[in-house]
DNA sequence: AACTTAGTTTGACTTAGATCAAGAATAGCC
DNA sequence: GGCTATTCTTGATCTAAGTCAAACTAAGTT
């Protein structure tokens, strides 16, 4: 189900909001994001496993995380398909399919999610008062650019384990980003949906995560991971062959 | 060498230049992009084999491909290398790095070369007066997301044959909206960066377009390529298995 | 408490693509 | 024009990861 909530009064503005500090009005000064209290006028609740958008569909607003997660996929008409990320809170859902207004992707929450709803017409009015915000909107998008980019010299150029070093590495620094354990986490996606994102099979994955437990580098029960040992895992990504 | 070409009163700007219909301006309507007339003030000239930007260095301007093509790459400590694009007149490169303001990909020259310089500050400043620059960037940048996903879909959950595939068909289509044969072209890239690119090895890329041309669907001569059955390349990317 | 259902682990076997190696073709250069 | 340099092709062999299959676990559901 997907629920709408109407931000009142009493809600938390961007302002006000927790997530500043590694949402959209990152970096800004805090006299700018006072002015930005009028960007987020309504917010989403998505249950787990139900759609935030489709591919397809008209796009004319971005989607904030403020809680939960979500995964963001392309489907052929072949009918395979790719997991392009995963989105923490904090991160801006919705940044590709702006060239013609349609949804190039599908977003899915991964656990029961709520997002703010950033309305282009509204980015577009405010930055009249406020451009840093067009700035921001293009660091962003240009941080998607790069983090796709580092995505493909994974799935390019890296073995399967170096991939899922990469991916573990990379989950434990964003987490760490939002103040969470950069070594205690719950993994929010399945070993078949990291499998996809990093172009191996969920089988291959299961594996990997065994080895990595043998060699006391992680320990791992089910989706509960603990880094045991973060150089080893980085030295696994860092040597080329 | 990488050699200024200053853009003079008789040079031609963007109202009156060729590759308006598939640049920066492309969409806009031409009272727009009449007032872009501004937004272009040099020109730079790269040799083939010679870096447009590098990465880590400050990033200040996107460049638009007047002639000539491009790869952009992104280098690793351990040394790996993974190529993230090629760019075809009217594309855009530099979209990555917008950040921070620091390149994160390096662009080299695959031939001799010329770019339009579009500084990101006259972007900001023109915008003011022609609100609709700000939503082509946009789209712009959104393209290269959607555009690098694919390349995602690709390297994740396609075979050889159909990567391969999936390159002719992109490639053959961009050089068809440029007004060229989308039949008969000559690819810029050598084996190895078309291989580095997809993923796989230069002698896996060599194999394959010579089996493709054992089978009657291309003819290929070194980088001269010779399409002769569309139908059969569009078929091995649309099978999933 | 027994019974689905979905997700995970592990083993045995196969294969697509990598690696190694040796020529052939082409282009650049004195 | 002849001589290195690359770049490309093709063959033989190897291996990382895929496939197929079966058992195990956790979490609901009746």
């Amino acid at each position: 189900m997907l629920k709408r909530v109407q931000v009142t009064s009493e809600s938390t503005h961007c302002s006000t909001c927790m997530m500043g500090s590694v949402c959209l009005p990152v970096g800004m000064p805090s006299s700018e994001v006072a002015k930005l209290d009028e960007l987020v006028k309504e917010r989403l609740r998505i249950e787990k496993g139900q759609p935030l958008f489709q591919h397809g569909t008209a796009l004319d607003a971005l989607f904030s995380l403020r809680t939960g997660s979500i995964k963001s996929q392309i489907v052929e008409a072949s009918g395979q398909h790719q997991i392009t990320g995963f989105y923490l809170p904090g991160e801006i859902v919705g940044l590709d399919g702006m060239l013609d207004g349609i949804h190039s992707s599908t977003a899915i929450a991964m656990e029961d999610s709520e997002v703010c709803v950033v309305k282009l017409e509204d980015i577009d009015e405010i930055s009249r008062y406020v451009p840093s915000l067009q700035h921001q909107v293009r660091r962003l998008m240009s941080k998607e650019i790069a983090r796709s980019h580092q995505v493909l010299l994974a799935l390019g150029s890296m073995r399967s384990e170096q991939r899922l070093a990469a991916f573990l590495i990379n989950l434990s620094q964003r987490l760490a980003a939002l103040g969470y354990s950069s070594t205690d986490f719950i993994m929010r996606m399945s070993r078949e949906e990291i499998g996809n994102y990093l172009g191996l099979t969920l089988e291959t994955v299961s594996r990997l995560f065994s080895r990595f437990a043998r060699d006391g580098v992680i320990r791992v029960n089910q989706r509960e991971v603990k880094i045991l040992d973060m150089v080893a895992l980085n030295e696994l990504v860092g040597k080329p062959c």
